[in-house]
DNA sequence: TCGTACTTTCAGTCATTTTTGAAATACCTT
DNA sequence: AAGGTATTTCAAAAATGACTGAAAGTACGA
């Protein structure tokens, strides 16, 4: 395979896991052409590449910025900005987990635990039921949360360590 | 908050939630409601509760029986179909990762794997930027593959259990 | 075998989200 | 401050994805 085949399958291919999970596949496409690319690239590079108009590749590089996934650059004597996305994967996905426990996570939560504190029957089957499920809930998307934030503070030498001697305790048994 | 208050407000919940995710939001919403119903309900109850056609309500209750979600049950001396979530939550979790790694993930493995072998001047700055982005994504997505694979197998208090060592661990530097 | 009750399918319609294109704005240079 | 270039915004168009409704399919009991 030629690189300019492998860049386009990679594009694609990310393009659409972004959009399997709630991220539109154009700013998941913008994403994967700036992480592959060694220089900066300007809006109009990348609207030529992706074949895609500058007022959408506008709204996705803001929006990537937005996510803290993307920077732009000034060159010295030149109007014109150029965007290069933050190369360390490991940095990436931390970042990303930052912005979807803000974003999703925590309105998710908040739900959970007003929805906990209904009035009614606690003998009524259909009330218990509602409590139930919803402090099972409750407790495992915590918990959830809680490791996700070890995994924001944590470098990832010590996270997969970490993680790497679980599993061979898990294999022992 | 009244019971039905409540029950709506987490339904409501639960499909945004979905839809962020990539999950339909009628499916994340008949899910919820399964969820917190202590009798199994027919698809008329399902169709009536939500507002959703007969055709969009059997879609997506195929959808999640084929998800390892829901079940079925049929009543001795009726015709009609009753269908009921599991309500362990943890092993609803486990069935998502199942379902989400083998639909998601493992295709995306497989293309960076393609793409890692690409023929080229492996001097070119392009080529080597392509290459090295490219493996570490893959070392990355790897270890998170190996990690939800520990999940799927992991009974919940030893899983959080695990976890929480770790943290502690963390906590202690 | 027929009639009835229920389930499944799917083409067409509808709703939502994304993308475009063009206008407005900002910024630099002379 | 005028003219040129780059960026941002946003209403409308296009694309995508979800939902409906009607018809076909299936299972059951009489």
């Amino acid at each position: 395979m030629q690189l300019d085949e492998a860049k386009e399958k990679f594009i694609q291919a990310w393009g659409a896991l972004g959009s399997n999970w709630g991220i539109n596949r154009t700013m998941a496409q913008v994403h994967a052409l700036l992480l592959i690319s060694p220089e900066s690239l300007s809006a109009d590079e990348i609207m030529e590449t992706l074949n895609i108009s500058r007022g959408n590749a506008n709204m996705n590089l803001r929006a990537l910025i937005d996510w803290g996934l993307v920077s732009k650059e000034h060159r010295a004597g030149e109007r014109r900005e150029y965007f290069f996305a933050e190369k360390d994967i490991w940095q990436v996905a931390q970042q990303v987990i930052i912005e979807r426990r803000k974003r999703e996570l925590k309105p998710v939560m908040k739900v959970l635990e007003e929805v906990k504190e209904i009035s009614g029957d606690k003998d009524d089957q259909n009330v218990k039921a509602f409590i139930e499920s919803v402090e099972n809930l409750h407790n495992i998307v915590g918990q959830a949360d809680k490791f996700l934030e070890i995994a924001i503070k944590a470098d990832r030498g010590w996270f997969f360590g970490a993680l790497l001697k679980m599993f061979q305790r898990q294999v022992k048994k």
